[in-house]
Formats: C-alpha cells, sequence, structure tokens
DNA sequence: TCCCCGATTAACT
DNA sequence: GTTAATCGGGGAG
C-alpha cells in the first residue's frame, strides 16, 4: 500500500513473488555488494529499487539479516484501490495490465530509483500490510522467470490461477511447472 | 575505457 | 513468435 501527498492511497493485493539470496547465481547479490545491492545486503523490510533494461524499475523486499544478500521481487499484484491514479501512472485502465509484472507494479506505484532503500516497516508512505492469508492449497510455485542461471530453482510463488498472476511466467514454452511447495509456504507479511 | 547483456514490456509480423 | 527500446552495472582488457 501506498498513502498519497495528495491524499488518497494506493492498495494493491500481491499474488506472485520470487525468491533471490546471496548464493544464487541468478541474484544481483552474486558477486557481493556494490553501490547497486548495498540495499540488499543491509536491514531487512527495506525496499530494494533497481534499474534495468534502460527503461524499467523493479521492487524487492529485502528479507535477510544485515550482511546477508537476500529479497523478495514483487512481480505481480491485484490492483484494490486507486485505480484511476495507477491508470494515469501506467497509460491503460485495464486492470490486469496496472500491477501484472514486476516493472507495471512499480510503475503503477510510482516507485522509482528514488525510493531505493525506503524503510517499509516504519516511516514510509509505502508499506506492507497483512491480509487475509492465502491458503496452503493456493499457492503454486514454479521455476523463476527471465533469469538465465538458476532457472532450476523453484522460488517463485503464485497464488493458483489468480488472473491478476502476469503472463510473461505461465505463457513460456519451457513454462514452468507449477507445483505445490513441500515445507513451509511463504508466510503472510504482518505489520 | 570498452563491451555485453539484463529479475521487461509493448509493438510488431 | 519476434524484436526494438534504452542505459547502467560490472567484468574484461
Amino acid at each position: 500500500m501506498r498513502e498519497l501527498s495528495g491524499g488518497g492511497r494506493l492498495v494493491a493485493r500481491i499474488v506472485e513473488t520470487e525468491a533471490y539470496q546471496e548464493d544464487d547465481p541468478a541474484s544481483h547479490s552474486y558477486r557481493g555488494p556494490t553501490p547497486r545491492t548495498d540495499v540488499m545486503f543491509g536491514r531487512p523490510g527495506h525496499l530494494y529499487v533497481y534499474f534495468t533494461y534502460g527503461m524499467h524499475h523493479c521492487m524487492n523486499v529485502v528479507t535477510g539479516r544485515s550482511g546477508e544478500g537476500s529479497a523478495v521481487l514483487l512481480r505481480s499484484a491485484e490492483p484494490v484501490e486507486g485505480l484511476a491514479e495507477m491508470t494515469r501512472r501506467r497509460g491503460t485502465g485495464d486492470p490486469q495490465l496496472l500491477c501484472s509484472g514486476p516493472a507495471r507494479l512499480a510503475q503503477a506505484f510510482g516507485v522509482a530509483r528514488g525510493e531505493n532503500g525506503l524503510d517499509l516497516v516504519r516511516g514510509s508512505d509505502l508499506f506492507l500490510l497483512g491480509g487475509d492469508p492465502v491458503p496452503r492449497s493456493r499457492v503454486g510455485r514454479t521455476t523463476r522467470v527471465g533469469i538465465s542461471t538458476g532457472r532450476e530453482r523453484p522460488w517463485r510463488f503464485v497464488v493458483r490461477g489468480d488472473p491478476f498472476v502476469s503472463r510473461g511466467s505461465s505463457r513460456r514454452a519451457s513454462s514452468p511447472r507449477e507445483s505445490s511447495p513441500r515445507g513451509h509456504p511463504p508466510s503472510p507479511l504482518k505489520d
């Protein structure tokens, strides 16, 4: 959720994420801390924003302890409130195109490099809310999207059958196979 | 310095 | 299904 300075707010329900960690060749943190990835190695609960393909920004929540280098990429969400503002930012009113995709989600929320390092737990207009927990049976796990190494790690998590999960993923030829998570599903984030 | 390519998207054929 | 857009990170020289 993001509170807007002019009043009003943007709310979206996260339906797709991917996990990245330090011993993971697909992770920006793989080669150790750099000016770009310092935030990933910082305190958990902060926002790591990266710029890619010369035009897109993506949002991550830092998850590991200080010094650790892990984060969760927010890939897709269902827009819930503030659709008009998201539409203005995105240039399309199709709800399925507002927040489905990591760069689309960041654009809808107006997040760019300036927001890198924000504390999502305290003192920010951008933060996470705990909602109704997603039942374990609805959590699907697949391989990650758009990476060239570390493909085998099944660290993408989706709400099964949710129409707001991004397409880039479920559509590809070498389509990631969806399976039930083993062990513990991601626990819902609390305040 | 040079060079390759990326945790993507939209617009093509 | 394919490709242009667009630029910064970071390894190689």
